[in-house]
DNA sequence: TCTGGGGTCCTAGGACCC
DNA sequence: TCTGGGGTCCTAGGACCC
């Protein structure tokens, strides 16, 4: 019996929160609609029974979109664009607000459906999963001469399970590994079933632009362009030593072997969440003194949400943290690791608050959060290595001094 | 027209220990 | 006493993804 041939697949939802929210505003069908921003925005009932919709124009804000119909990205706007530059290219497009729990709610439905069919499934988020199908019966099955015969029927099974149970259609790629499958699921979206296998690298693979690989992202992209490589089949042909020398021993053997369609990791049914965190964007940008009293409270109330989801979750963090942003819109973190790991949200704001004294905040803020990390299970976490708690004192006295008073920030005895 | 919120992983330097 | 190597923990920042 010759050896199990390894099929992976990537499914990827059609524009998924859009899909939903036309699940429910049906006379919306067709047109541009996009989804983002805060609560401003419901859809109101009038007295004809029909609704009215917010539309791109009256926006005025920070938000970006999450998602937009085919229909709205036909106009040029596009996931994580603002919104206020989406509403210039396409005033007219339906905004509707973003709904997470009726979202996670098709996602277990979407899930539940694809595991009826194949259960070794990796999550990948709210609307994509991997699915190992090496297992699924008839997966190995050559139909004519066609070694993907029997995958291409269990794909087709599990978009019309996802469509039966959801209403909704997805794009599926199946492939010998995560990375390929990754770039087949787009290949005909939305709505599609793309099956390759090693043959089709040179023709279906290569003349992508390097962007499609997950993982080369927006710098790795400009990187690679200023090389004069704009496509995968052209870093193929680059050696591996070359890409060794320009990026590293570690990410310029993964891109040679990206580009050649090598990836042997596996589907992965479980992991254990290694952060938690809260974060906000403020509507205006608030500044640590003029706004000390909305800003203690702000920073209260990240630290209580985060401590109900940790609690919620049944975790610990024992790594607590925080993250800054200026109006200039650089990023900086703090963080701070305890003794004990912690869910209590006064714990939480105490620890917060040490961080944000070791940060200078003189300019203006334009986002606040706060995160748990190094997170143990809530239950059985009886032993504790005390070496760590001992670890700590001499280091503490490193941070620069803030030159605005962190303390005129709390708004609660944080220190 | 300035750019959300929630994550993961990697790198790199210093402390500290053996 | 000096030098060096390996390993782990902690912290900060950054790239990337959904």
């Amino acid at each position: 019996m010759p050896p199990r041939r390894r099929w992976i697949a990537h499914l990827d939802m059609d524009a998924f929160y859009a899909s939903v929210e036309l699940l429910r505003y049906p006379e919306l069908k067709g047109q541009p609609v996009v989804i983002g921003g805060g609560r401003r925005h419901q859809p109101v009932p009038l007295a004809d029974g029909t609704r009215r919709f917010a539309t791109l124009r009256d926006y005025q804000g920070r938000g970006v979109i999450t998602t937009a119909t085919y229909a709205a990205r036909a106009y040029g706007v596009n996931s994580a664009m603002g919104l206020m530059k989406a509403a210039a290219l396409c005033p007219q497009a339906v905004l509707l607000p973003v709904d997470f729990d009726e979202y996670r709610r098709y996602s277990r439905l979407f899930k539940a459906a694809v595991a009826e069919v194949a259960p070794v499934i990796e999550d990948r988020g709210i609307d994509e999963i991997y699915i190992d199908l090496s297992a699924v019966a008839g997966a190995q099955d050559v139909v004519g001469h066609d070694a993907s015969g029997g995958v291409r029927a269990i794909a087709q099974e599990i978009r019309n399970n996802v469509r039966r149970s959801t209403g909704l259609s997805c794009s599926i790629g199946v492939t010998p590994n995560k990375l390929l499958s990754k770039i087949a699921s787009e290949l005909d979206k939305p709505d599609g079933l793309t099956v390759l296998t090693e043959a089709d690298i040179a023709t279906r693979i290569w003349p992508l632009p390097v962007r499609r690989i997950n993982g080369i992202g927006p710098k790795a992209g400009i990187r690679l362009a200023a090389l004069g490589i704009a496509t995968i089949g052209e870093l193929a042909e680059r050696p591996r030593a070359w890409l060794v020398e320009r990026f590293g021993r570690s990410y310029g053997r993964w891109l040679h072997d990206a580009a050649h369609g090598v990836d042997d990791r596996p589907v992965v049914t479980h992991s254990e969440p290694v952060s938690m965190s809260r974060e906000t964007t403020f509507e205006r940008d608030l500044h640590a003194v003029a706004d000390k009293a909305e800003l203690g409270a702000v920073f209260t109330q990240l630290c209580e949400q985060l401590a109900a989801d940790l609690q919620r979750k049944g975790y610990r963090g024992r790594t607590i943290g925080i993250k800054l942003r200026f109006d200039d819109f650089r990023t900086v973190t703090r963080d701070q690791t305890l003794a004990e790991a912690t869910a209590d949200a006064a714990a939480i704001r105490r620890a917060a608050g040490v961080c944000l004294k070791r940060v200078d905040l003189g300019r203006r803020l334009r986002l606040l959060g706060v995160r748990a990390g190094s997170l143990t299970r809530a239950q059985g976490e009886a032993k504790r290595d005390a070496k760590a708690s001992d670890s700590r004192g001499p280091r503490r006295s490193d941070a620069p001094p803030a030159r605005v008073e962190a303390s005129l920030f709390d708004d609660e005895a944080a220190s």
